[in-house]
DNA sequence: ACTGGCTCCTGAGGGC
DNA sequence: TGCCCTCAGGAGCCAG
């Protein structure tokens, strides 16, 4: 499941392929994803050079002087760069042919991802417009933090799962994140004191900035471990429910908080 | 202005 | 062995 950290690391590794070539054509398998995808897609891209690839939060931003495209890879997106020449296989939606022989793929096998067209002004686009700050940037501070916090009854971790208060912080890293910080995921934001915000934010530039350097995390990588200089981010809480926790070796909990599972050590997050 | 609930989709995993 | 049921999850959207 990409997080912002998967984001990046998929943007990072087709940047130095696409900025610069040419899109010579749209092929397109299914349209209906989570909205459908916008025919500027195919009518705007062709013929165009690609400028950019960009990110804001777990949006790619692929531009061209025509216009930038917007893509989100959903729960079980993927964007690949293959040879021109690879046959497409289930859930390979749409390609982007390029004219330096290669292809970018994107594949979803649940569409909760989109691609939609943003124009000129992509950040404006209605949904860029009203995110957070990025978690890495000095704009997501313990005082930045505080003032949106104020007053707020929610839990803790749909708080910080919220893109208009903070960007790509999804369910895995929010989880890991309250439980470097100490904080028990269901506690009202607004009760929190100025010293477990600090700690909570910068919890969370620690563990986003370990996943990016490590290519990103997501459980089944613990068991693709075929590189010796490759060290998965060691998910502490995240779907150990019942395991011990590696603090204190309480069995981690699981709970609902926002329709979304939540996992925690009742003693090191009281 | 907030908050909580619903929704899309399909693979995985548990239970019988 | 195999079928069926439930669950998971990003985030927009809606209702209270």
């Amino acid at each position: 499941m990409p997080e912002l950290p998967e984001v990046e690391v998929t943007r990072a590794a087709l940047a130095p392929l696409l900025i610069g070539a040419t899109i010579t054509g749209v092929h397109l398998r299914i349209a209906k994803l989570r909205h459908p995808i916008s025919s500027e897609i195919f009518t705007q891209l062709p013929g165009n050079p690609i400028t950019a690839l960009d990110r804001r939060g777990k949006y790619l931003l692929l531009g061209t002087p025509a216009g930038t495209a917007l893509i989100h890879l959903g729960m079980t997106g993927h964007l690949r760069s293959v040879p021109a020449e690879s046959l497409p296989g289930p859930y390979d939606h749409l390609d982007i042919s390029l004219d330096n022989n290669t292809t970018v793929r994107f594949n979803d096998p649940r569409r909760f991802g989109l691609m939609l067209w943003a124009g000129a002004k992509p950040l404006t686009h209605p949904l860029l417009a009203d995110l957070g700050p990025e978690p890495l940037t000095d704009e997501f501070s313990a005082d930045y933090f505080s003032r949106k916090a104020r007053q707020r009854s929610v839990a803790v971790k749909p708080f910080i799962m919220d893109a208009k208060i903070v960007v790509g912080i999804g369910n895995i890293y929010a989880s890991e994140s309250l439980f470097v910080a100490g904080i028990n995921p269901s506690t009202p934001v607004g009760i929190l004191t100025s010293e477990q915000i600090t700690q909570l934010v910068s919890a969370s530039k620690q563990i986003l900035t370990t996943a990016i350097n490590h290519g990103g995390t997501t459980p089944e990588h613990h068991v693709n471990t075929d590189s010796t200089d490759y060290f998965p981010l060691r998910l502490a809480v995240y779907q150990r429910h019942g395991q011990p926790c590696l603090t204190c070796g309480t069995p981690i909990q699981k709970q609902q908080i926002g329709q979304r599972s939540s996992f925690y050590c009742p003693t090191c997050q009281p």
